[in-house]
DNA sequence: TTGCGTTATGCTCAACCATGCATTACGCTT
DNA sequence: AAGCGTAATGCATGGTTGAGCATAACGCAA
């Protein structure tokens, strides 16, 4: 019998304004190290820079120390920076999401209907 | 060090045509098989008859034998029924879910920011 | 036959969220 | 001084979700 239900779930880091760290916020920091610019980090998820640019600014407040250090003007314009803390920050969420998916997978199993 | 950061997170059933159990709709169960009718089972969680009716009727279609027995008319005006179908399927969403909370708990000690 | 309470279903409205656009501030480069 | 690309921020728009209201169908009771 083929497992016709599995079972699904999100997982997200809570701080003190509510949600920290999540999927996409950690995708977005990723993207933004890769790219050096909330622009390019944003229109390279197809996410719009409004919004983008709140996440971050979501995140630098809820850490004590900034996740994501931001330059306007200057050479290319300005952009930003992932910082170590950013880094460790990606690194705790990965591994909980992982453990999570094996959770999903093992409760899947697990489901008799 | 107090934690300042805590792992939170939603688990749901999926099923062929998207969602076919979450919190919300096992409750809703609960309250369908206490009171006896899905009017009343919404009105006592607040939820609206059109809402409530859409996911009984949700989670029937997906499931092989129906979850709630419904019958319009006669001596109360109709009502609504839990099957054992339906009471199988609450009792595998809470084992989950409990499990699920148990896990948060765990891996919110290991958040180190 | 009339009345009652529930299921069943369509339609409109408000809230929320993200998008998209417009504009300003900024600081290096030329 | 002028130009460039990015950060920063307000405002209008569109899409989704659930609430709320209106109405019909149903079947038993009086």
């Amino acid at each position: 019998m083929k497992e016709s239900y599995r079972l699904h779930g999100r997982v997200w880091i809570e701080g003190p304004e509510g949600t920290f760290l999540g999927y996409g916020r950690v995708v977005l920091l990723e993207r933004i190290r890769d790219h050096g610019s909330i622009t390019a980090a944003a229109r390279s998820m197809e996410m719009s820079y409004r919004h983008a640019w709140k996440l971050v600014d979501s995140m630098n407040r809820q850490s004590r120390k900034p996740v994501v250090n931001k330059s306007t003007g200057g050479r290319g314009g300005g952009g930003a920076v992932l910082t170590e803390t950013g880094e460790q920050a990606i690194e705790c969420f990965w591994s909980a999401h992982r453990d999570f998916k094996n959770f999903l997978a093992e409760h899947s199993k697990q489901i008799d209907l």
